[in-house]
DNA sequence: CGAGCCATGTAAACAGTTACATGATTCT
DNA sequence: AGAATCATGTAACTGTTTACATGGCTCG
């Protein structure tokens, strides 16, 4: 039930089509969730059938059709439900955790190619969400500006301090990977010497 | 194919039922990864058909019998390829923060409740990984001392190592998400007043 | 007219969750 | 005798990934 959050969350924005949602998961909010536009345009088919989105249809040239969907306020009433919901944490999976726990079993070289692929993944990601973060705090991200528009202005500062805040959050996370990745390369240095 | 990832490197430390490693999913293993039993047995059955591991039959009191898996040579094999290929981190979905970015929906007693139950969450797992990582360092974590037994012993201090790198990083981890939920509560008081 | 993007789908396979099911052993 | 634990499975369902498939539009 959880792309449907994201979609219905998505669609509190702005109405969009399912083309649209999936370059939105391509882009910043892919860094909270993201789905293939295979599993996308089934669920807003679903969404649409369960009265929680409706769609409208929009040409595109001559023969081209899109369907562009607004949630209804059965989807809000849905979506505000869920938001509510207390949720705890699940036990998470961590494959590269598992992985380190096993890095005796690899060659010293492969380890540390491991763990500089890991730093550079998250130090690249680092940037994106520092850059994000900005956008945000400054109103200047597209989605966000939109969003803005559609609520009330009395609203607005919470509504951007907690897409600052969900950010900042994988921005945390991003810092604690390369922290941890560094620690690692460390370690290898100790224990197989540079 | 990282269930079997986490099923070979377990059994690289001691032959076990389906049983036991369930148990291990239940306990400290099981913050790394986890499965139900319902996973583990087919999984395990089909691992056997491939040659990864074989089974012994135990006899449990008079009529009972219980299926003890030994990691074979290839099983060996294939979990140090596995291990010497270097993956790219995958997308990560982050539903806590997701629904974070949303926390204008919720009520503000909702909201506080949320990420109090977070907070909460982290705090214990917290309490639970420096447990750990204190037993792996002392070397007396159950799982830890029967691989070793299994190793020669100039290998053992890379192993204590990495096992005990594996679970600083969940630790940091808890860290991070005990201080993100901290600056979320007070920004709720700073938006709602207290 | 071809490349690249816009737009929307289906299908098969794989991974993970939840529920149903059974029976032996051990401890009280 | 009954409860708790050991032990192993199957089945249905949900969610995710990957591959296959199609066709229109826009720009050079």
């Amino acid at each position: 039930m959880n792309l449907r959050f994201a979609l219905l969350a998505l669609l509190t924005a702005d109405p969009m089509t399912g083309f649209d949602i999936k370059q939105q998961f391509d882009d910043s909010v892919g860094f909270l969730w993201h789905a293939p536009h295979s599993q996308i345009y089934p669920e807003l088919r679903r969404m649409e059938g369960e009265g929680l989105i409706r769609a409208t249809l929009e040409p595109r040239g001559q023969r081209g059709q899109k369907r562009r969907y607004h949630i209804t306020e059965s989807g809000e009433r849905t979506f505000r439900e869920q938001c509510n919901k207390v949720e705890t944490p699940q036990r998470e999976r961590e494959p590269e955790r598992l992985r380190a726990a096993y890095l005796e079993w690899s060659d010293p070289d492969r380890a540390r190619e491991q763990l500089e692929v890991h730093l550079a993944h998250h130090t690249e990601r680092l940037e994106q969400f520092e850059g994000i973060v900005e956008l945000l705090r400054q109103r200047q991200a597209p989605l966000l500006k939109s969003r803005l528009e559609r609520y009330p202005e009395d609203q607005h500062e919470a509504i951007v301090a907690f897409k600052v805040f969900a950010y900042e959050g994988v921005t945390e996370r991003a810092r604690m990977e390369i922290a941890w990745a560094r620690q690692g390369l460390e370690l290898l240095d100790q224990l197989y010497g540079d």
